[in-house]
This record gives C-alpha cells, sequence and structure tokens, in this order.
DNA sequence: AACTATAGGGAACGATCATTCTCAAAGCAA
DNA sequence: TTGCTTTGAGAATGATCGTTCCCTATAGTT
C-alpha cells in the first residue's frame, strides 16, 4: 500500500465510521484499528483528528457532487434535470447505511464548537444552492424556484434521516413537480 | 426557591447551554456553576445527565407545540393556518439565539448512539406531521399536501440554522403557497 | 446546650479522550 | 556481522468527563 492508497483508506474507513456513529464517538484507537495503522503512522498521515474530519467532509462533498451531476447530466431538459436532484436523493436515502447528510450532522454536532465545520457546511449547502439557480435559470424559470427547490432537498434529507424512510424523496419529488411547473414556461418543444 | 422552581430552573438553563453549544460540548460541572446549585443537588432533582436532556427535550416539545398551535388558532381559514406555521418559523429564525431545532442537533450529534433521544426525535416530528395533516384535512386539501408542506418547514429550519439566515422561513410560506393552492379547492366563501 | 440529621462545597474516582513517547524489532548499508 | 535508521505496537501523559463520596457546617429538636 503507498502512502496515497493508504490515506485514501483512512479517510473511506473514518467516513463510515463518523457516519454510522457520530465524530465525537469515534476515538482514534478505533480508528486506528479498523485502518490496522499503527496510531504513530496515523499522525504521520494527518497531524490531528480534526484534519481527518475535514478530509472526510471534503471527500464527502466532492462524491455528492459528482452523483449529483451525473443524474443532472443524464436527463434530458431543464425540468427533468431539476427532478433528477430528487431521484438520487431516493437512491441515497434507500441505502441501509443511510444517516442523514454528514454535514447537517457534523454542524448540529460540532457547528458551534468549530468554525471551520460550520464554514464547510455553509460552503457545502451554497454549492448545491448554486447547481440547482444554475439549473433554474436554464430552464427559464423564476429565481425563486431554486432555493425552495432546495428546501425541499433539505427537508427530505433530514425528514428521510429521522423516520428512517425513503419516502420523503418521492413527497419532495411530487412537490418540486409543481413548483416548477408554477414558476416555469412550459419547456420549448412540449406544449 | 421550591424544589419545584430548581427543578425547572435547571432545565432552562440547561436548555440554553446545550442548545447554544451542544449536548456533549456542556458538562455537569459548568452546568451546575450556571445554575448554582451544589453538584450534589443536581443530582438530587436528576438522577443523570441524560436524564436533564431528556427533560429539556421534552420541554423543547411543549414549548414549540404550544407556540405554533397558538399561531395556528389565531389565524382565520385554513389555508391561513397552514401559512401561519411559517410566520411562526420566521419569527423563530429571526431570535439572535436561533442555532436551528433542537431535535434535530441532537439526533445528528447523540441519535446513533441512544436510541432514546432518536425515538423522542420521531416522535416530535411525527406530532407536527400530524397538526398538518389535520390542518389539511380541515381545509379539504388532498392528503399528499401535508408531508410536503413538512419537508418545506424542515428544510427551513436547517437551512436558516446553516445559512444563518431568517430568509429560509419567507422562500418556504412562498412555496407552500404555492402547494397549497395547487392541492386545496379554493375556500368557500372567497372564490 | 447537646445531639442528630441534613445539606453545601468540592475533592476523588474511574473511565476515556487526543496526542506524544518509549523502546524493542526489523531493515539496510558497509 | 556490526552499527544506524526507521518502523511497529502500544504505554504514558495530561486533560476532561459523569458520577460518587467525604467532610464540614448548619439547622432543628429536646
Amino acid at each position: 500500500m503507498t502512502p496515497g492508497e493508504e490515506h485514501a483508506h483512512v479517510i473511506e474507513v473514518a467516513d463510515r465510521l463518523f457516519y454510522e456513529r457520530g465524530i465525537q464517538a469515534v476515538g482514534m484507537a478505533e480508528l486506528r484499528r479498523e485502518v490496522d495503522l499503527p496510531l504513530k503512522k496515523l499522525y504521520a498521515l494527518f497531524p490531528s483528528k480534526q484534519a481527518i474530519v475535514f478530509a472526510v467532509l471534503d471527500r464527502r462533498h466532492r462524491i455528492w457532487t459528482a452523483g449529483i451531476q451525473e443524474r443532472i447530466d443524464a436527463a434530458a431538459d431543464p425540468r427533468q434535470k431539476l427532478l433528477a436532484v430528487y431521484d438520487y436523493l431516493s437512491d441515497w436515502f434507500a441505502e441501509d447505511s443511510f444517516r442523514g447528510c454528514a454535514f447537517i450532522n457534523a454542524f448540529g454536532e460540532l457547528g458551534s464548537q468549530s468554525p471551520d465545520i460550520a464554514e464547510r457546511t455553509r460552503t457545502h449547502k451554497e454549492s448545491f444552492q448554486r447547481v440547482l439557480a444554475e439549473l433554474v435559470a436554464e430552464a427559464g424559470g423564476n429565481p425563486a424556484l431554486a432555493p425552495q427547490l432546495a428546501l425541499l432537498a433539505e427537508g427530505a434529507q433530514t425528514t428521510a434521516a429521522i423516520s428512517g424512510s425513503a419516502e420523503p424523496a418521492r413527497q419532495a419529488r411530487q412537490a418540486a413537480e409543481i413548483l416548477i411547473d408554477a414558476q416555469i414556461q412550459a419547456a420549448p418543444g412540449l406544449a
């Protein structure tokens, strides 16, 4: 295993543990055990637990952004692209390991203690808002639509996490259809 | 101060501390200092920190439920009652102390460790869903509307907490108006 | 006034945390 | 083989946590 692979492996394992049980609930000793590296090597790869947390969040952001963009790219027209967001959520919520948005969880757990985590959470959510805003603009919709659609997505994430059901994704999608159709002129060629 | 007043005072102070900084970040020694009671008396009033956490959440639930019901009761017709929910959120978000939904925060911090906290969070959110469902039923609306409106409210809470803005309440309200008008027949006497 | 029960105040306990240190084993150059 | 550097594995450190315990001082009763 090259140092680069070890680095990536630590981040993957830490992500799983932090996401399953919370950041504070996972100690460095346990992480060390799960990655099967000496504590010394762990601290050679990362200067602190906080650095691992940041790396985990950054990776989550990249995976989320890429995954949602993939779904958007696969959709045919602007309306379908917007709705594809909720299909992505639906698949995500159905995963056994789903336990809510890692950023919201981290923010609730440590946001008030760590300005860095709060800022990363803000950045992550703003980036999602920007994606929606661009899609709404491409669709020629009311700019107010984008934050509305974001609220549905955020609400679906917390509600799915708390209820343990994937249903909120479908509810959000239905609501999104209504909001879209009310605030976007019919797509060209579909009237 | 009677024992009952002490009891209530501890819960109020603990609520403020837990909400501001997170549950795990507040130690019993600090709580003791803030309530100005000997540790011994604290443990005479509550058997454990966990018991204080539960009491805090239960009080939050009662206050939230009463506050939102008050707004609903003050509204004229079913449509206005549904929208009153978002006005309540707007006022809440504008408070300096606002830091998101205490249940969502507690769930993110300890939900995976403590089934009791997870269950209280579920119960709290289900009760909100029931309130909306009844209002939608009274308004003769599509039953699917209630969970949609709940998603907007939940999304607004997390988005307001993360962004530090009260704007999400207004965005949620506007979206709610569209969803309501699309899924409820016009109120009698207003056509 | 003397004895008893209670309550205050905080030290002590045992556990756990992130981080650092020790030290022996192993790899490697000569 | 000998000496040197790097590594593995986990014990030590110092801090903090929730909870319990001890001791003193006070209040109440006769």
